[in-house]
DNA sequence: ATGAGTTGGTAAAACGATATACCTGGGCCC
DNA sequence: GGGCCCAGGTATATCGTTTTACCAACTCAT
């Protein structure tokens, strides 16, 4: 209803027309097709839509009205048999779908990449494993040796990441998202000044006068875990203050409410006035947590998230945060990816570094502390 | 590090032994290769993989010991060029990447799809369009026209919906996750008791004692706000009441909390005392929103969501809402999908009917109300 | 008139599998 | 021993493109 296409008919006639196909078996047009249809060789027709020149504007013409006729366009099968290129890109999110529910990091990212994706006539493919050991390396396998995807994109790299080495061994090409761990072999795209958003946070924290300045990291494992630990430290060394405690969890809500009820259960003098979290999810539950404790936040505990979700807005107080620009970095791994496999490309757009947006769970240190 | 793969050697070693390829270039194993190092014909080892019998056990064994020490699996693209199938299953998703952002329906939704996919070594092709007209219509017709996916899954039907019509010329095997709208022409899936979840939170708010009751809907042309709303009427007709007020909104944030404004704006004989959102975003929305305007949640008014995403035990008080079985709808999906292109599958999974899950943002009508 | 270069095209060989049709040697029955 | 069947293969056409190599016809300089 109301889309425009023509009758169906006019498929089939044509078809028909051709009398290639047994009768009733209406089946989808081929570059042959059209090529009987314009009056021309396949292969010029083959010229004409890859653009590879040597035939005359009219020629032109007549098979690109007979390709649109037919509604063909070339079988994506057939031309990456031919062509050793699948025109699709491979992405693994080896995650629970807990943390994949409550987190939209992953659901940002492609569509970031999705955008450089489409225009090119690339398709994403996607596989969503759960956290079972060797069900990502299996998925990766797969992708390589059934040669479904010209390349991959990785999220969430963790330290001595086993991947890279796998998917060089696989000859995949790949492009991190984020940083790797130090000198890992793998092309990778991030912000300029990584650094800034977390930075400017703490610097926030220290102007309304808190000296007691906690930490909830991500697993250990994780790389950004332990540089933004590092940022932690060094933005708190600069006015010769250290962190008051650092806890790691697993990014679940669970672990920032039990990491909030260890932090407060301390006496009035070791409690810190400030919590950092390594995402708004964790935030939101730990926020939560304190007020349930009787804390009264942004009064008693200040509060900071990270990646800014939605539902920093969303929440009372609403959430002080670092926003980190996620559909630019999709965006950026999807040119860098193109570069990789030497495909045009647009130029890599710009990524704003993360940023601190000061919202209301965030205050001046109370009187008595 | 520590993945456990031998030395690329192995490959080009052997690779190099067939001398079939051009020095250097080291490319991936083919039947071919797999033949020759088992001893075998090609189609000998075509019927082993495909399991086609007629092949003597030790034969058999000599072939997948080939295959598995030379890491050969058929390419994927050969294999969809000779049999017409693609082994991969597209979905559009034509929403702005806020929504998408806010609401992990459609991540869920993909889990529980990649649950049933992956064992048939099925792939999912994904595509984010935003919201321009067209846009999902180019991304189906490029869909089918490259023959990139032997079927699409399809969500949040509209009424007089397009893509249905679309997708049967196209001849491209379709399942809706939801209810069509009536006769629509679609295979889908969805739970027994659809109307469950609601008709329960509306009781609920009754045996409370509201009595003035409001509904903030989705979008007119979505087909479950319609049903919802169908439902609404009924449940209150049950005690003999109607609809206090109906509002529509576009899912928003934005439009959430406009219509909590303009409901609590009215006099206090006049207010609703309860409010039901169409979804949990818009849910948290409004009762902040309402908290903002200095109403108690649940004291003064009780906030209803729909669907139990994870923020809704998150936020402060936390929320009453229906929970949907997405992840089973996934699953049901895929299985549905793979029965209309005649392919094995399991038994299609029991979906959880959408159930009430009381929490603390509904309680008693006021007295005074 | 001859040869070289250009233009606009054609024919046919890949690409990597699967399926159909055909072969071969042995066992079995009469 | 001839005919037949069957298990266990093999050879080859096919899927829909792209690409290489080639060709015919025409223009132009010699």
């Amino acid at each position: 209803m109301g889309v425009d296409v023509p009758p169906v008919t006019t498929l089939s006639s044509v078809a028909g027309q051709m009398e290639r196909r047994k009768p009733g078996k209406a089946a989808k047009p081929t570059i042959a097709d059209v090529a009987a249809l314009a009056g021309v060789s396949v292969s010029a027709v083959s010229k004409v839509v890859n653009d590879r020149g040597g035939i005359s504007a009219p020629t032109r013409k007549r098979v690109l009205d007979a390709a649109a006729k037919l509604r063909w366009s070339p079988s994506a099968t057939a031309v990456a048999l031919r062509g050793a290129r699948t025109r699709a890109i491979g992405m693994v999110a080896g995650r629970s779908t807990d943390v994949l529910a409550t987190d939209p990091h992953f659901t940002l990212l492609i569509s970031g990449i999705e955008r450089e994706l489409a225009p090119a006539d690339f398709g994403l493919l996607l596989h969503i494993v759960g956290e079972e050991p060797g069900a990502e390396e299996r998925a990766y396998r797969r992708l390589a040796e059934e040669r479904r995807v010209d390349g991959v994109i990785l999220t969430e790299s963790r330290i001595g990441d086993p991947r890279f080495e796998l998917l060089r061994q696989l000859r995949l090409p790949a492009v991190l998202v984020g940083e790797p761990w130090r000198e890992d072999p793998v092309a990778s795209v991030g912000a300029e000044d990584q650094e800034a958003g977390l930075r400017d946070a703490v610097r926030h924290l220290l102007e309304w006068g808190h000296r007691r300045i906690a930490y909830v990291s991500g697993p250990e494992d994780r790389v950004h875990t332990v540089y933004r630990r590092r940022v932690f430290r060094s933005a708190l060394a600069e006015r010769g203050l250290r962190p008051w405690r650092v806890l790691v969890s697993d990014f679940s809500a669970q672990d920032a409410v039990a990491a909030t009820r260890e932090l407060l259960a301390a006496d009035a003098a070791e409690r810190p006035t400030a919590i950092l979290f390594a995402n708004d999810t964790m935030a939101v539950a730990g926020m939560n947590a304190a007020r349930r404790l009787g804390f009264d936040v942004p009064g008693e505990l200040s509060v900071l998230g990270h990646d800014d979700l939605p539902l920093g807005e969303l929440v009372f107080p609403q959430l002080t945060t670092v926003a980190q620009d996620v559909e630019a970095l999709g965006r950026a791994a999807a040119v860098e990816m193109f570069r990789l496999l030497d495909l045009p490309h647009s130029p890599p757009p710009a990524i704003r570094p993360p940023t601190l947006i000061p919202r209301e769970s965030t205050g001046p240190v109370a009187d008595g502390s």
